[in-house]
RNA sequence: GCCAAGGUGGCAGAGUCCGGCCGAACGCAGCGGCCUGCAGAGCCGCCCACCGCCGGUUCAAAUCCGGCCCUUGGCUCCA
């Protein structure tokens, strides 16, 4: 069985190679830091993780490289407002801060390196140059566009017929343009002060700032939109990529452009295996930044919690549509709950002495077997994160099943403890392939705070077996209001803590 | 207009590449039962889908082919 990913270059489903059979040079197409990352970008950098740890998982040594673009009209357009930054500079180290930090929040594997643009400006000035020289590139009034008419294959990534492409960039490119299709790889001069302008905040008063600029071999300018991502990845990962991925938006003409210019100015293939990752919908539109219909990572990460979250970003393949609604992130919160309680239950009945190694409960064995067997097929089904869940969610059925039929005393030998271990280690091992951690100070004793919750519930149990429902109930509730769900078993009351991390 | 992806139960969302095991996974919601002082959690069972529409291929189609309708993304910054 070997992993199988669906490459928007050819339209297929196809068996996962790279170049060395050990390594994979994966690169992601990262953010532009002009606005605090919302849950869409998330939602690619969980499945961008998940891939990552995946094929570590399947044994490669992962070069995973994400880029920052800062520098674009956006960040200049934010320059003043708030305290965000008194330069185009300053504005995207704040949010480049902040996106990072959003990051850890996730729980997100590291990237070997987060290149920016205004560190790989020579990078870019020798790309555009080799263009120039092999005539794929052109200069124009201090700007070099890219001659689509001279590379044969554009429009292999997106399908998309020369003729029928309107023109790309700003209005007052279009007269320094040959075809209407060119676009720009170096733009003279700082930046159009209307595009600033067109970007600003209401309530931002005040002249544009410049941006920056640097001089080339075409006088003092910037690079382009596109050709960062050919410099940065070329500079860090070499002329082939292993699996470039990026958002489905972005495919034409961003992923098109980067093909064109790569491959123009190295003939060799730029990216073996193109991955998109699909947008997140609300109400008939996607979310994005541009149309401020978002919800920033940090308000996610605090409302809901690392895990449930997670669950809910991976709650769909990375390559389909997910709904995002009130009601679908709550769902995703259930069936982490679920995972999480029937995961705590586990580990104490395993610590319990009626666990023991004599007793063998097949059907939960085969089930855990099935489910690792199940998640496994499902990761390599191009990284399948809805039935990776759900084969996670039968062990969550087959820990709780043993654990009833155990209670019932029928055959009082007690738990599985072999096969309740296994349970728990799938878990913990498979949880981590998506990222989400059972290790937190959720279950029983020795929780955090666990002592005053542990007091006030034997307090409780006294009231209970005098009698007195009415306190013990209202005890509950209080500790309910405090984030602690109580649940009465047999062996007397337990609890976990309901906030999340 | 052009390019791309998609239309599966009340919701959400797999399955469609390699047709039969799919009268359709997992979860949520709903119903009944067990357990419980009650509640929650959990367990057992059940209800709800002829898989957008029409036609075709086949012994057999959600899955293949053709047409149509609709939705979303892109063609301007965007994960």
């Amino acid at each position: 069985m070997t992993l199988h990913v669906t490459n928007t270059l050819t339209g297929d489903l196809e068996p996962f190679e790279p170049q060395d059979p050990e390594n994979v040079l994966l690169y992601y197409c990262g953010l532009t830091v002009s606005d605090p990352p919302h849950l869409g970008h998330a939602r690619s950098w969980v499945h961008v993780d998940v891939m990552h740890r995946w094929l570590e998982h399947l044994g490669y040594d992962v070069r995973h490289v994400e880029n920052f673009t800062d520098v674009n009209e956006k960040i200049v357009a934010r320059v003043g407002e708030d305290d965000l930054g008194d330069s185009e500079s300053a504005v995207a180290r704040t949010y480049i801060d902040r996106t990072i930090s959003d990051m850890r929040s996730l729980n997100l594997l590291r990237a070997e390196v987060y290149p920016r643009v205004s560190e790989h400006v020579p990078e870019i000035v020798d790309l555009v140059e080799t263009l120039v020289e092999k005539d794929y590139a052109y200069e124009s009034n201090g700007s070099v566009y890219f001659d689509v008419t001279r590379f044969e294959d554009y429009g292999k990534l997106s399908n998309q017929d020369l003729d029928e492409i309107e023109s790309q960039g700003e209005p007052d490119e279009r007269s320094e343009k040959r075809h209407p299709a060119d676009f720009a790889l170096w733009k003279a001069g700082g930046v159009d002060p209307d595009a600033v302008e067109e970007h600003r905040h209401e309530g931002v008063s005040g002249d544009p700032p410049a941006g920056l600029t640097w001089d080339s071999p075409w006088g003092e300018g910037r690079p382009g939109w596109h050709i960062e991502c050919s410099a940065m990845s070329m500079t860090h990962l070499g002329e082939t990529l292993d699996i470039h991925v990026g958002g489905r938006d972005l495919v034409f003409p961003h992923h098109e452009n980067e093909i064109a210019q790569s491959e123009a100015a190295t003939d060799a293939q730029f990216a073996n295996y193109w991955l998109h990752c699909e947008l997140f919908q609300m109400d008939d539109e996607k979310m994005s930044s541009s149309l401020g219909n978002f919800v920033t990572v940090s308000e996610a990460v605090d409302a809901w919690g690392t895990n449930a979250l997670r669950t809910f970003l991976t709650a769909g393949s990375y390559n389909s549509k997910q709904l995002y609604s009130d009601e679908t992130i709550s769902e995703a919160r259930e069936r982490w709950d679920r995972l999480e309680r029937a995961y705590d239950a586990a580990v104490d009945a395993v610590d319990s002495p009626d666990a023991a190694t004599k007793v063998a409960d097949t059907s939960l064995r085969t089930a855990v077997d099935d489910a690792r067997d199940a998640f496994e097929a499902a990761m390599n089904d191009d990284f399948n994160t809805r039935e990776a869940q759900s084969a996670l969610l039968e062990v969550a059925t087959a820990i709780n099943r043993h654990l009833d039929a155990a209670a019932a005393d029928e055959h009082d030998d007690g738990y599985d403890y072999v096969g309740l271990r296994r349970a728990v280690e799938t878990l913990e091992e498979y949880g981590e392939i998506l990222g989400l951690a059972f290790d937190g100070q959720t279950t029983g004793s020795a929780a955090l705070a666990g002592d005053v919750v542990e007091l006030v519930l034997d307090v409780r149990e006294q009231e209970r077996e005098r009698g007195n429902y009415e306190r013990a109930d209202e005890l509950r509730d209080e500790l309910e209001a405090l984030g602690v769900e109580v649940q009465d078993t047999d062996d007397g009351a337990s609890y976990r803590l309901e906030t999340d991390e």
